[in-house]
DNA sequence: TAGTGGTCTAGACCACTCC
DNA sequence: GAGTGGTCTAGACCACTAA
């Protein structure tokens, strides 16, 4: 194995070229989510360096999240983890500050033409066809969010009949069911007004203040396969964080 | 120097002893931000450890952001940066996505006796005395945000004087003037509708969304010194991120 | 030129996992 | 017991900064 092909510019240091060769084997496929990867004796040899600069590029991509370690077994490739979106904020806001669960229904399944804003955002022809999922997200029996999703259809072919059934964590039966790997999500978060149609389903009025969450998740080769869209009640949202 | 004196349980590491220990100085203002820490093998013949353990605990600080590191200078204690605070976010929204500036102007400062609910935000007795402070954000001369923010008025004692002027980064006065230090911020979102007069200062229909931030304020000894309503237009407001 | 952090190596010993 | 990652050390060499 030839490291030095890895290496973009003179000059780099090697931990950061074992971390690129690493990320490329991810990027690429050869390592794929939940995968064990090579140990790092192992890695050492392959590359040429010494165990030393290996751990230091491991530790960096564990840092990144893009790697996790076990003690005694390995080192595996990170499944994406959606309780990093920030959709997980909508669980807070009831007295005792503990998270909630939403149980999420859901009342629209189609393939529908994509429009041109939606297929923008999916990097796709206008008027690809497009699997448009609805749901509708509760706490405590109450409407809490309402989520529109449009899926690249080839990529899910299937996903649109009654038979397949959809949990609460629809990303789930995607990776499994129709092997397509979740690889990551760009969210972007801002507040808006209710439209008539989705005041009613949340039980606000029109106007009232909602939530906004934009979502597009990629697959493999930054291939975007899903653009989302979700509108909450501002009363169950708390986003909260630190500066230092 | 007995490093044992800072190992909380037998078992930790030699790295996470020496972090508690330069924790333990820069809580404690043995250390300040901006101040230049001892050297590496300053640091590891003071603590008996050898300079790998030292490398890597400062290492770790630095992922942490409460250091960073100079090479050929040395390693300093970080500064608060409210780079980092969800306000930025507050500067897109306009079509080239650039980063705009927001000029802010300051109708209000005056001494009041703070209500029970601001209290306890600063964890002090209700109808402590604080000062207030009202001010107007502008983006290309547009009002785009209000903020409220109280100080525990013992904290900045003339501050409430007209002469003492008051920049767009209101803590580099604080800092600088009234000899307090500013170590972290606690942040939270969420978006509300906006009331009567909120509505009249941003130019917007009364309920309107508004997104909505409040930010405590933190010096030494985690002692809360402000509580901080931000309230802004969501059409100048986006956060992105991003999940894996 | 002296002192700082940045990179890289080699190797010892420990703790955890699995067979 | 063999293999994995986790901790710790010692030391070489390089790059940057300041006087």
């Amino acid at each position: 194995m030839n490291i030095w092909q890895y290496q973009p510019k003179p000059g780099t240091p090697l931990y950061k070229v074992v971390e690129n060769y690493l990320r490329d084997q991810i990027n690429g496929g050869e390592l794929s989510p939940g995968d064990l990867i090579p140990s790092e004796p192992q890695l050492a040899e392959r590359l040429n360096v010494s165990g030393g600069t290996v751990k230091k590029a491991i530790e960096n991509l564990v840092h990144e999240n893009l790697l996790y370690r076990h003690q005694g077994k390995g080192t595996y490739v990170s499944r994406i983890d959606f309780n990093n979106s920030l959709f997980k904020f909508f669980t807070y806001g009831n007295p005792s500050g503990n998270p909630v669960r939403i149980h999420k229904e859901t009342p629209t399944r189609e393939l529908r033409q994509g429009s041109e804003k939606i297929c923008q955002r999916l990097n796709v022809p206008t008027h690809t066809e497009l699997l448009y999922i609805e749901r509708i997200g509760y706490r405590d029996d109450k409407p809490v969010l309402i989520e529109k999703c449009w899926w690249i259809a080839d990529m899910v072919r299937g996903l649109e009949k009654e038979e397949v059934h959809i949990p609460d964590l629809l990303y789930a039966v995607v990776v499994d069911q129709f092997n397509l790997p979740i690889i990551r999500s760009e969210e972007s978060l801002t507040a808006e007004a209710a439209n008539l149609s989705t005041s009613k389903v949340l039980e606000v009025e029109p106007g009232a203040p909602l939530v906004v969450l934009h979502r597009t998740t990629y697959s493999r080769d930054n291939t975007p396969v899903e653009f989302r869209i979700t509108r909450g009640r501002p009363d169950s949202f708390s986003y909260r964080t630190e500066i230092r």
